[in-house]
DNA sequence: TCCGTTTCGTTAACGTTGTTCACTTGCGCG
DNA sequence: CGCGCAAGTGAACAACGTTAACGAAACGGA
Protein backbone atom coordinates (compact mmCIF):
# COMPACT_ATOMS: atom_id res chain seq x y z
CA UNK A 1 0.00 0.00 0.00
CA UNK A 2 1.26 3.51 -0.79
CA UNK A 3 1.90 4.73 2.97
CA UNK A 4 3.49 7.88 1.11
CA UNK A 5 2.01 11.07 3.13
CA UNK A 6 1.29 9.03 5.91
CA UNK A 7 2.22 12.47 8.45
CA UNK A 8 -0.62 14.34 6.34
CA UNK A 9 -4.23 12.68 6.94
CA UNK A 10 -6.63 12.46 3.68
CA UNK A 11 -8.44 15.74 5.21
CA UNK A 12 -5.06 17.57 5.65
CA UNK A 13 -4.13 17.15 2.22
CA UNK A 14 -7.60 18.35 0.00
CA UNK A 15 -7.16 20.74 3.03
CA UNK A 16 -3.85 21.81 1.62
CA UNK A 17 -5.16 21.90 -1.95
CA UNK A 18 -8.12 23.88 -1.45
CA UNK A 19 -5.84 26.25 0.09
CA UNK A 20 -3.42 26.82 -2.52
CA UNK A 21 -7.04 26.72 -4.76
CA UNK A 22 -7.85 29.60 -2.66
CA UNK A 23 -4.18 31.41 -3.25
CA UNK A 24 -4.52 30.22 -6.77
CA UNK A 25 -8.18 32.39 -7.41
CA UNK A 26 -6.57 35.14 -5.95
CA UNK A 27 -3.83 35.19 -8.07
CA UNK A 28 -6.25 35.35 -10.93
CA UNK A 29 -8.37 38.09 -9.71
CA UNK A 30 -5.40 40.38 -8.83
CA UNK A 31 -4.17 39.95 -12.44
CA UNK A 32 -7.15 40.35 -14.17
CA UNK A 33 -8.79 43.33 -11.85
CA UNK A 34 -5.78 45.01 -9.80
CA UNK A 35 -5.35 44.95 -6.07
CA UNK A 36 -8.84 45.80 -5.16
CA UNK A 37 -10.52 43.22 -7.56
CA UNK A 38 -9.25 40.22 -4.63
CA UNK A 39 -12.51 40.17 -2.46
CA UNK A 40 -13.10 37.41 -0.35
CA UNK A 41 -16.31 36.84 -1.41
CA UNK A 42 -15.19 36.88 -5.12
CA UNK A 43 -12.33 34.20 -3.87
CA UNK A 44 -14.63 32.51 -2.22
CA UNK A 45 -17.00 32.33 -5.07
CA UNK A 46 -14.51 31.35 -7.74
CA UNK A 47 -14.15 27.70 -6.09
CA UNK A 48 -17.80 27.85 -5.84
CA UNK A 49 -18.60 28.58 -2.19
CA UNK A 50 -19.57 31.57 0.77
CA UNK A 51 -16.91 33.87 1.92
CA UNK A 52 -17.04 32.90 5.43
CA UNK A 53 -15.99 29.41 4.40
CA UNK A 54 -12.93 31.20 3.58
CA UNK A 55 -11.78 31.55 7.06
CA UNK A 56 -12.07 27.88 7.44
CA UNK A 57 -8.85 28.18 5.63
CA UNK A 58 -7.13 31.45 6.53
CA UNK A 59 -7.17 34.11 9.65
CA UNK A 60 -7.74 37.04 7.38
CA UNK A 61 -7.94 37.86 4.05
CA UNK A 62 -4.29 39.79 4.96
CA UNK A 63 -3.38 35.92 6.05
CA UNK A 64 -4.35 34.85 2.26
CA UNK A 65 -2.48 37.29 0.67
CA UNK A 66 0.19 37.04 2.28
CA UNK A 67 0.14 32.81 1.74
CA UNK A 68 -0.19 34.10 -1.90
CA UNK A 69 3.30 36.07 -1.53
CA UNK A 70 5.02 33.08 -0.59
CA UNK A 71 3.38 30.89 -3.04
CA UNK A 72 4.67 33.78 -5.72
CA UNK A 73 8.17 33.79 -3.98
CA UNK A 74 8.70 30.31 -4.67
CA UNK A 75 7.39 30.10 -7.71
CA UNK A 76 9.95 33.04 -9.08
CA UNK A 77 12.66 31.54 -6.90
CA UNK A 78 11.94 28.11 -9.01
CA UNK A 79 12.13 29.82 -11.83
CA UNK A 80 15.15 31.72 -11.65
CA UNK A 81 16.91 28.76 -10.37
CA UNK A 82 15.85 26.75 -13.14
CA UNK A 83 17.60 29.01 -15.58
CA UNK A 84 20.57 29.37 -13.10
CA UNK A 85 21.34 25.66 -13.50
CA UNK A 86 20.53 25.16 -17.05
CA UNK A 87 23.17 27.79 -18.11
CA UNK A 88 26.01 26.68 -18.85
CA UNK A 89 29.38 28.56 -18.14
CA UNK A 90 29.02 31.08 -14.58
CA UNK A 91 28.48 34.25 -16.78
CA UNK A 92 25.90 33.05 -18.92
CA UNK A 93 23.89 31.82 -15.27
CA UNK A 94 24.53 35.53 -14.12
CA UNK A 95 23.10 37.11 -17.10
CA UNK A 96 20.11 34.63 -17.74
CA UNK A 97 19.11 35.05 -14.32
CA UNK A 98 19.21 38.41 -14.06
CA UNK A 99 16.82 38.43 -17.59
CA UNK A 100 14.46 35.97 -16.35
CA UNK A 101 13.94 38.60 -13.53
CA UNK A 102 12.92 40.89 -15.27
CA UNK A 103 11.37 38.86 -17.51
CA UNK A 104 9.10 37.47 -14.76
CA UNK A 105 8.80 40.58 -13.41
CA UNK A 106 7.67 42.37 -16.51
CA UNK A 107 5.54 39.25 -17.42
CA UNK A 108 3.76 39.40 -14.22
CA UNK A 109 3.66 43.04 -13.24
CA UNK A 110 1.00 42.55 -10.81
CA UNK A 111 2.47 39.94 -9.04
CA UNK A 112 5.24 41.56 -8.76
CA UNK A 113 3.77 44.95 -7.48
CA UNK A 114 2.76 42.53 -4.65
CA UNK A 115 5.89 41.17 -3.79
CA UNK A 116 8.18 43.79 -4.41
CA UNK A 117 6.05 46.90 -4.16
CA UNK A 118 5.56 49.33 -1.63
CA UNK A 119 5.12 47.47 1.34
CA UNK A 120 1.01 47.60 2.05
CA UNK A 121 0.47 47.63 5.86
CA UNK A 122 -0.49 44.65 7.15
CA UNK A 123 0.24 42.71 4.24
CA UNK A 124 3.46 41.40 3.21
CA UNK A 125 4.77 43.30 6.03
CA UNK A 126 8.34 43.74 5.69
CA UNK A 127 8.65 42.77 9.56
CA UNK A 128 10.28 39.30 10.15
CA UNK A 129 8.27 37.41 7.98
CA UNK A 130 9.55 39.55 5.19
CA UNK A 131 12.68 39.89 6.06
CA UNK A 132 13.73 36.06 6.00
CA UNK A 133 11.85 36.03 2.44
CA UNK A 134 14.63 38.80 1.35
CA UNK A 135 17.32 36.70 2.75
CA UNK A 136 15.96 33.29 1.04
CA UNK A 137 15.43 35.42 -2.22
CA UNK A 138 18.76 37.00 -1.76
CA UNK A 139 20.34 33.35 -1.06
CA UNK A 140 19.49 32.28 -4.75
CA UNK A 141 21.82 35.38 -6.12
CA UNK A 142 24.21 35.17 -3.23
CA UNK A 143 25.46 31.19 -4.72
CA UNK A 144 26.39 33.07 -7.70
CA UNK A 145 28.39 35.66 -6.17
CA UNK A 146 30.43 32.98 -3.90
CA UNK A 147 31.14 31.19 -7.19
CA UNK A 148 32.42 34.56 -8.95
CA UNK A 149 34.36 35.40 -5.80
CA UNK A 150 35.91 32.13 -6.25
CA UNK A 151 37.04 31.86 -9.63
CA UNK A 152 38.25 35.59 -8.96
CA UNK A 153 39.40 37.45 -6.06
CA UNK A 154 40.10 40.46 -7.77
CA UNK A 155 36.42 40.62 -7.90
CA UNK A 156 35.15 41.68 -4.29
CA UNK A 157 38.14 44.17 -3.86
CA UNK A 158 36.21 47.84 -3.10
CA UNK A 159 37.52 50.76 -5.47
CA UNK A 160 36.67 53.09 -2.68
CA UNK A 161 36.96 52.77 1.15
CA UNK A 162 34.37 51.01 3.14
CA UNK A 163 32.94 52.92 5.85
CA UNK A 164 33.17 51.20 9.02
CA UNK A 165 29.51 50.84 9.42
CA UNK A 166 28.36 50.10 6.15
CA UNK A 167 31.39 46.99 6.75
CA UNK A 168 29.64 46.65 10.19
CA UNK A 169 26.30 46.08 8.36
CA UNK A 170 27.31 43.49 6.31
CA UNK A 171 29.23 41.49 8.52
CA UNK A 172 26.22 41.17 10.78
CA UNK A 173 24.69 40.11 7.68
CA UNK A 174 26.68 37.32 6.75
CA UNK A 175 27.13 36.34 10.48
CA UNK A 176 23.19 35.83 10.05
CA UNK A 177 23.21 33.89 7.27
CA UNK A 178 25.40 31.35 9.59
CA UNK A 179 28.52 32.75 7.45
CA UNK A 180 28.37 30.70 3.98
CA UNK A 181 30.20 33.88 2.60
CA UNK A 182 32.58 36.59 3.34
CA UNK A 183 32.04 40.16 3.59
CA UNK A 184 33.66 41.56 1.16
CA UNK A 185 31.61 39.05 -1.25
CA UNK A 186 28.55 39.57 0.78
CA UNK A 187 28.40 43.29 0.01
CA UNK A 188 29.23 42.68 -3.59
CA UNK A 189 25.93 41.26 -3.82
CA UNK A 190 24.16 43.69 -2.04
CA UNK A 191 25.37 46.55 -4.43
CA UNK A 192 24.48 44.56 -7.70
CA UNK A 193 21.09 43.12 -6.23
CA UNK A 194 20.07 46.80 -5.48
CA UNK A 195 21.17 47.91 -9.27
CA UNK A 196 19.39 45.04 -10.74
CA UNK A 197 16.82 45.24 -8.51
CA UNK A 198 16.15 48.95 -8.70
CA UNK A 199 16.60 49.04 -12.56
CA UNK A 200 13.47 46.36 -12.56
CA UNK A 201 11.46 48.02 -10.28
CA UNK A 202 11.92 51.39 -12.21
CA UNK A 203 10.30 49.63 -15.17
CA UNK A 204 7.89 47.67 -13.77
CA UNK A 205 6.43 50.54 -12.16
CA UNK A 206 6.51 52.39 -14.59
CA UNK A 207 8.66 55.58 -13.99
CA UNK A 208 10.94 55.74 -17.27
CA UNK A 209 7.41 55.04 -18.62
CA UNK A 210 7.18 58.72 -19.95
CA UNK A 211 10.27 58.13 -22.26
CA UNK A 212 10.23 54.76 -22.65
CA UNK A 213 8.22 52.24 -24.22
CA UNK A 214 10.21 49.27 -23.83
CA UNK A 215 13.46 49.57 -21.40
CA UNK A 216 15.00 46.25 -22.03
CA UNK A 217 18.18 47.77 -24.02
CA UNK A 218 18.18 49.73 -21.08
CA UNK A 219 18.42 47.18 -18.25
CA UNK A 220 20.83 45.20 -21.34
CA UNK A 221 22.93 48.01 -20.35
CA UNK A 222 22.86 48.00 -16.91
CA UNK A 223 23.27 44.78 -16.54
CA UNK A 224 26.12 44.65 -18.91
CA UNK A 225 28.06 47.07 -16.59
CA UNK A 226 27.44 45.10 -14.00
CA UNK A 227 28.83 42.03 -15.47
CA UNK A 228 31.88 44.15 -16.67
CA UNK A 229 31.96 44.75 -12.93
CA UNK A 230 32.25 41.28 -11.76
CA UNK A 231 34.68 40.68 -14.51
CA UNK A 232 32.61 38.84 -16.37
CA UNK A 233 32.47 39.63 -20.72
CA UNK A 234 29.47 40.12 -22.64
CA UNK A 235 27.91 37.21 -23.33
CA UNK B 1 -7.56 98.63 -3.25
CA UNK B 2 -5.86 95.49 -3.71
CA UNK B 3 -7.13 94.17 -6.98
CA UNK B 4 -5.01 91.27 -6.47
CA UNK B 5 -6.55 87.79 -7.34
CA UNK B 6 -9.35 89.27 -9.01
CA UNK B 7 -9.60 86.44 -11.40
CA UNK B 8 -10.50 84.09 -8.59
CA UNK B 9 -13.18 85.06 -6.52
CA UNK B 10 -13.48 84.92 -3.00
CA UNK B 11 -15.88 81.72 -3.18
CA UNK B 12 -12.66 80.49 -5.58
CA UNK B 13 -10.34 81.09 -3.30
CA UNK B 14 -11.79 79.55 0.29
CA UNK B 15 -12.86 76.54 -1.57
CA UNK B 16 -9.25 76.03 -3.54
CA UNK B 17 -7.86 76.41 0.13
CA UNK B 18 -10.08 73.90 1.44
CA UNK B 19 -9.26 71.79 -1.29
CA UNK B 20 -6.04 71.48 -0.04
CA UNK B 21 -6.81 71.32 3.52
CA UNK B 22 -8.47 67.93 2.32
CA UNK B 23 -5.19 66.47 0.65
CA UNK B 24 -2.93 67.56 3.43
CA UNK B 25 -5.56 65.58 6.43
CA UNK B 26 -5.25 62.86 3.88
CA UNK B 27 -1.80 63.17 3.94
CA UNK B 28 -1.67 63.06 7.70
CA UNK B 29 -3.67 60.01 7.78
CA UNK B 30 -1.44 58.13 5.04
CA UNK B 31 1.34 58.88 7.11
CA UNK B 32 0.25 57.66 10.54
CA UNK B 33 -2.11 55.17 9.56
CA UNK B 34 -1.52 53.48 5.82
CA UNK B 35 -2.72 53.71 2.69
CA UNK B 36 -6.16 52.16 4.31
CA UNK B 37 -6.54 54.51 6.70
CA UNK B 38 -7.08 57.14 4.20
CA UNK B 39 -10.79 56.80 4.28
CA UNK B 40 -13.25 59.35 3.07
CA UNK B 41 -15.30 59.74 6.48
CA UNK B 42 -11.64 59.75 7.97
CA UNK B 43 -10.71 63.11 5.72
CA UNK B 44 -13.70 64.82 6.52
CA UNK B 45 -13.78 64.61 9.96
CA UNK B 46 -10.40 66.01 10.27
CA UNK B 47 -11.68 68.98 8.79
CA UNK B 48 -15.06 68.76 10.62
CA UNK B 49 -17.83 67.69 8.12
CA UNK B 50 -18.91 64.65 7.14
CA UNK B 51 -17.95 62.39 3.92
CA UNK B 52 -20.56 63.43 1.78
CA UNK B 53 -19.27 67.04 1.76
CA UNK B 54 -16.27 65.63 0.01
CA UNK B 55 -17.68 65.20 -3.34
CA UNK B 56 -17.89 68.73 -3.70
CA UNK B 57 -14.46 69.29 -4.09
CA UNK B 58 -13.49 66.17 -5.65
CA UNK B 59 -15.36 63.61 -8.05
CA UNK B 60 -13.96 60.84 -5.81
CA UNK B 61 -11.77 59.15 -3.14
CA UNK B 62 -9.02 58.81 -6.54
CA UNK B 63 -9.16 61.88 -7.49
CA UNK B 64 -8.39 63.50 -3.79
CA UNK B 65 -5.87 61.15 -4.23
CA UNK B 66 -5.04 62.18 -7.11
CA UNK B 67 -4.56 65.97 -6.20
CA UNK B 68 -2.92 64.47 -3.32
CA UNK B 69 -0.41 63.09 -5.65
CA UNK B 70 0.06 66.11 -7.50
CA UNK B 71 0.53 68.37 -4.80
CA UNK B 72 3.09 66.00 -3.16
CA UNK B 73 5.02 66.06 -6.67
CA UNK B 74 4.69 69.40 -6.00
CA UNK B 75 6.90 69.93 -2.93
CA UNK B 76 9.51 66.86 -3.83
CA UNK B 77 9.92 69.28 -7.06
CA UNK B 78 10.05 72.12 -5.44
CA UNK B 79 12.70 70.94 -2.65
CA UNK B 80 15.30 69.22 -5.00
CA UNK B 81 15.06 72.55 -7.48
CA UNK B 82 15.95 74.16 -3.58
CA UNK B 83 18.92 72.45 -3.16
CA UNK B 84 19.85 72.12 -6.46
CA UNK B 85 20.14 75.53 -7.04
CA UNK B 86 21.80 76.21 -3.76
CA UNK B 87 24.84 74.24 -4.60
CA UNK B 88 27.84 75.85 -5.91
CA UNK B 89 29.39 74.08 -8.05
CA UNK B 90 28.07 71.89 -11.25
CA UNK B 91 29.03 68.72 -9.43
CA UNK B 92 27.66 69.50 -6.38
CA UNK B 93 24.02 70.41 -7.89
CA UNK B 94 24.00 66.83 -8.69
CA UNK B 95 25.32 65.30 -5.76
CA UNK B 96 23.17 67.28 -3.40
CA UNK B 97 20.12 67.07 -5.64
CA UNK B 98 20.47 63.08 -5.97
CA UNK B 99 21.19 63.10 -1.98
CA UNK B 100 18.05 65.51 -1.31
CA UNK B 101 16.01 62.85 -3.66
CA UNK B 102 16.56 60.19 -1.40
CA UNK B 103 16.55 62.01 2.01
CA UNK B 104 13.20 63.06 1.25
CA UNK B 105 11.84 59.43 0.24
CA UNK B 106 13.03 58.07 3.15
CA UNK B 107 11.38 61.15 5.66
CA UNK B 108 8.29 60.41 3.64
CA UNK B 109 8.19 56.84 2.76
CA UNK B 110 4.28 56.63 2.84
CA UNK B 111 4.37 59.53 0.51
CA UNK B 112 7.30 57.38 -1.50
CA UNK B 113 5.41 54.95 -2.12
CA UNK B 114 1.94 56.88 -2.86
CA UNK B 115 3.91 58.50 -5.74
CA UNK B 116 6.30 55.92 -7.14
CA UNK B 117 5.02 52.59 -5.72
CA UNK B 118 3.15 49.78 -7.19
CA UNK B 119 0.77 51.73 -9.19
CA UNK B 120 -2.56 51.61 -7.52
CA UNK B 121 -5.20 50.78 -10.30
CA UNK B 122 -7.11 53.85 -10.73
CA UNK B 123 -5.03 56.30 -8.32
CA UNK B 124 -2.37 58.30 -9.59
CA UNK B 125 -3.02 56.09 -13.25
CA UNK B 126 0.45 55.42 -15.09
CA UNK B 127 -1.42 57.10 -18.01
CA UNK B 128 -1.49 60.35 -19.73
CA UNK B 129 -1.49 62.20 -16.47
CA UNK B 130 1.24 60.10 -15.24
CA UNK B 131 3.69 60.43 -17.85
CA UNK B 132 2.94 64.00 -18.26
CA UNK B 133 4.34 64.09 -14.80
CA UNK B 134 7.46 61.72 -15.28
CA UNK B 135 8.16 63.86 -17.86
CA UNK B 136 8.22 67.02 -15.12
CA UNK B 137 9.42 66.04 -12.68
CA UNK B 138 12.65 64.48 -14.98
CA UNK B 139 13.00 67.52 -16.41
CA UNK B 140 14.13 68.78 -13.33
CA UNK B 141 17.01 66.57 -13.51
CA UNK B 142 17.73 66.93 -17.38
CA UNK B 143 18.27 70.22 -16.70
CA UNK B 144 21.34 69.17 -14.53
CA UNK B 145 22.65 66.88 -17.61
CA UNK B 146 22.08 69.82 -20.20
CA UNK B 147 25.03 71.49 -17.97
CA UNK B 148 27.26 68.27 -17.70
CA UNK B 149 26.82 67.52 -21.79
CA UNK B 150 27.50 70.86 -21.59
CA UNK B 151 30.90 71.36 -20.47
CA UNK B 152 32.68 67.91 -21.06
CA UNK B 153 31.15 66.17 -24.76
CA UNK B 154 32.97 63.48 -24.24
CA UNK B 155 30.83 62.25 -20.79
CA UNK B 156 27.37 61.50 -23.16
CA UNK B 157 29.92 59.38 -25.20
CA UNK B 158 28.21 55.75 -24.84
CA UNK B 159 30.69 52.66 -24.11
CA UNK B 160 28.81 50.06 -25.76
CA UNK B 161 27.00 51.10 -28.99
CA UNK B 162 23.73 51.93 -29.19
CA UNK B 163 20.62 49.61 -30.32
CA UNK B 164 18.77 51.27 -32.97
CA UNK B 165 15.78 50.58 -30.87
CA UNK B 166 16.74 52.06 -28.18
CA UNK B 167 18.45 55.07 -29.43
CA UNK B 168 14.77 55.76 -31.94
CA UNK B 169 12.88 55.32 -28.68
CA UNK B 170 15.01 58.65 -26.98
CA UNK B 171 14.81 60.56 -30.26
CA UNK B 172 10.61 60.22 -29.73
CA UNK B 173 11.17 61.22 -26.39
CA UNK B 174 13.41 64.45 -27.11
CA UNK B 175 11.25 65.34 -29.58
CA UNK B 176 7.98 65.02 -27.00
CA UNK B 177 9.90 67.43 -24.66
CA UNK B 178 10.55 69.81 -27.85
CA UNK B 179 13.44 68.65 -28.51
CA UNK B 180 15.44 70.72 -25.68
CA UNK B 181 18.64 68.18 -25.73
CA UNK B 182 20.02 66.03 -27.81
CA UNK B 183 19.47 62.18 -27.96
CA UNK B 184 23.19 61.46 -26.25
CA UNK B 185 22.51 63.52 -23.41
CA UNK B 186 18.80 62.26 -22.80
CA UNK B 187 19.84 58.39 -23.18
CA UNK B 188 22.50 59.19 -20.64
CA UNK B 189 19.89 61.21 -18.24
CA UNK B 190 17.54 58.04 -18.33
CA UNK B 191 20.27 55.27 -17.63
CA UNK B 192 20.86 57.66 -14.32
CA UNK B 193 17.61 57.92 -13.52
CA UNK B 194 17.33 54.38 -13.93
CA UNK B 195 19.91 53.95 -11.44
CA UNK B 196 19.17 56.54 -8.67
CA UNK B 197 15.39 56.03 -8.73
CA UNK B 198 15.80 52.27 -8.37
CA UNK B 199 18.72 52.49 -5.30
CA UNK B 200 16.14 54.45 -3.83
CA UNK B 201 13.09 52.45 -4.19
CA UNK B 202 15.13 49.39 -3.46
CA UNK B 203 16.04 50.64 0.34
CA UNK B 204 12.73 52.38 0.85
CA UNK B 205 10.56 49.62 0.10
CA UNK B 206 12.83 47.26 2.49
CA UNK B 207 14.57 45.32 -0.38
CA UNK B 208 17.67 45.65 1.49
CA UNK B 209 16.29 45.16 4.74
CA UNK B 210 16.85 41.53 5.21
CA UNK B 211 21.06 42.32 5.24
CA UNK B 212 21.25 46.21 6.35
CA UNK B 213 19.44 48.72 8.80
CA UNK B 214 20.62 51.63 6.75
CA UNK B 215 21.65 51.83 3.18
CA UNK B 216 22.91 55.17 3.21
CA UNK B 217 26.52 54.40 2.76
CA UNK B 218 25.32 51.69 -0.28
CA UNK B 219 23.87 54.34 -1.87
CA UNK B 220 26.60 56.99 -1.40
CA UNK B 221 28.64 53.99 -3.26
CA UNK B 222 26.42 53.88 -6.22
CA UNK B 223 25.84 57.87 -6.56
CA UNK B 224 29.79 57.95 -6.73
CA UNK B 225 29.63 55.46 -9.41
CA UNK B 226 27.47 57.40 -11.34
CA UNK B 227 29.10 60.83 -10.59
CA UNK B 228 32.39 59.11 -11.97
CA UNK B 229 30.08 57.91 -15.13
CA UNK B 230 29.60 61.69 -15.28
CA UNK B 231 32.53 62.98 -15.17
CA UNK B 232 32.33 64.37 -11.80
CA UNK B 233 35.23 63.81 -8.94
CA UNK B 234 34.80 63.01 -5.60
CA UNK B 235 32.61 66.23 -3.69
C1' DT C 1 -31.55 96.48 -0.85
C1' DC C 2 -33.74 92.65 -2.23
C1' DC C 3 -34.24 88.30 -5.14
C1' DG C 4 -32.82 84.35 -7.59
C1' DT C 5 -29.12 81.24 -8.15
C1' DT C 6 -25.41 78.83 -6.93
C1' DT C 7 -22.67 76.59 -3.61
C1' DC C 8 -21.92 74.06 0.73
C1' DG C 9 -23.10 71.06 3.99
C1' DT C 10 -26.33 67.83 6.18
C1' DT C 11 -29.10 63.47 6.91
C1' DA C 12 -30.67 59.21 5.01
C1' DA C 13 -29.85 55.50 2.33
C1' DC C 14 -27.82 51.81 -0.99
C1' DG C 15 -24.67 48.37 -2.23
C1' DT C 16 -20.29 46.23 -1.07
C1' DT C 17 -16.49 45.34 1.80
C1' DG C 18 -14.13 42.19 5.73
C1' DT C 19 -15.57 39.53 9.47
C1' DT C 20 -18.27 36.94 13.30
C1' DC C 21 -21.85 33.89 14.99
C1' DA C 22 -25.01 30.19 15.24
C1' DC C 23 -26.30 26.46 12.88
C1' DT C 24 -26.45 22.26 9.72
C1' DT C 25 -24.32 18.74 7.03
C1' DG C 26 -21.53 15.02 6.04
C1' DC C 27 -16.82 13.01 5.52
C1' DG C 28 -13.19 10.59 7.68
C1' DC C 29 -10.85 8.66 11.63
C1' DG C 30 -10.83 5.49 15.57
C1' DC D 1 -20.18 1.49 12.41
C1' DG D 2 -21.05 5.56 14.61
C1' DC D 3 -19.26 9.51 16.64
C1' DG D 4 -16.78 13.89 16.26
C1' DC D 5 -15.03 17.50 14.20
C1' DA D 6 -14.23 20.05 10.14
C1' DA D 7 -16.47 22.40 6.30
C1' DG D 8 -19.81 25.17 4.62
C1' DT D 9 -24.18 28.18 4.95
C1' DG D 10 -27.13 32.23 5.91
C1' DA D 11 -27.85 36.10 8.66
C1' DA D 12 -25.92 39.90 10.61
C1' DC D 13 -22.62 43.96 11.89
C1' DA D 14 -19.76 47.82 11.33
C1' DA D 15 -17.37 50.48 8.03
C1' DC D 16 -16.51 51.64 3.34
C1' DG D 17 -17.39 54.72 -1.14
C1' DT D 18 -21.03 57.00 -3.17
C1' DT D 19 -25.75 59.07 -4.45
C1' DA D 20 -30.09 61.58 -3.59
C1' DA D 21 -32.97 64.91 -1.52
C1' DC D 22 -33.06 68.75 1.12
C1' DG D 23 -31.96 73.20 3.94
C1' DA D 24 -29.08 77.15 4.77
C1' DA D 25 -25.95 80.41 3.73
C1' DA D 26 -23.49 83.39 0.52
C1' DC D 27 -22.88 85.53 -3.72
C1' DG D 28 -24.01 88.52 -8.06
C1' DG D 29 -27.10 91.50 -10.57
C1' DA D 30 -31.18 94.68 -10.72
Amino acid sequence: MPDVNRVLSRRDRVRAATQSELTAAARELLVTGGTEAVTVRSIASALGMTAPAIYRYFDSREALLDALIDALYDELAAELIAVRDAAGSLAGRFLETSRAFRRWALAHRAEFGLLFGAPIPGVGELGAAGEDRGRRFGALWLELFIELAARDRDVVRWRRPIPERLRAQVTDYVESIGGVVDTDTALLFLACWERLYGAVCTEVFGHLAFALDDAEELFEDQLLDVAERLGIGPS
